[in-house]
DNA sequence: GGGGTGACCCAGT
DNA sequence: TACTGGGCCACCC
């Protein structure tokens, strides 16, 4: 599988998860273990921040809630609309995180 | 080839 | 809760 499969393969990943419910950075590279062979949380996070746009980029986080970067402002206001349960400025992970079934 | 960097993660303090 | 150190891996000088 070369690199350009592989971030089609997050990207698919991102938009199946549901509205009000988040995956961490680590658990799409789990989930793609399988699939790819390789993993690893950081090149995630690269390849949703280069190529995250046309995804619900909101819907992944940090493995403790944390929203992305420069872009939390953004992020709470979908989290919001979706009807995402928040800790204060970070999701509630215990009661947020998705997996794939 | 060598070294810095980052939308990460986890254990330890 | 906040910080640190180590591990991680693709990208970009």
């Amino acid at each position: 599988m070369d690199a350009e499969e592989y971030v089609e393969a997050v990207l698919a990943l991102v938009e199946r998860i549901p509205p009000g419910r988040v995956m961490s950075y680590g658990a799409v590279a789990d989930a793609l273990a399988d699939v790819s062979g390789r993993a690893s949380a950081r090149r995630i996070g690269t390849i949703m921040a280069r190529y995250g746009g046309g995804v619900p980029w909101h819907r992944v986080v940090a493995a403790d809630g944390r929203l992305p970067p420069g872009n939390e402002v953004r992020a709470r206001k979908r989290h919001a609309e979706d009807g995402t349960p928040m800790r204060g400025h970070k999701v509630d992970m215990r009661a947020a995180t998705w997996h794939p079934s």
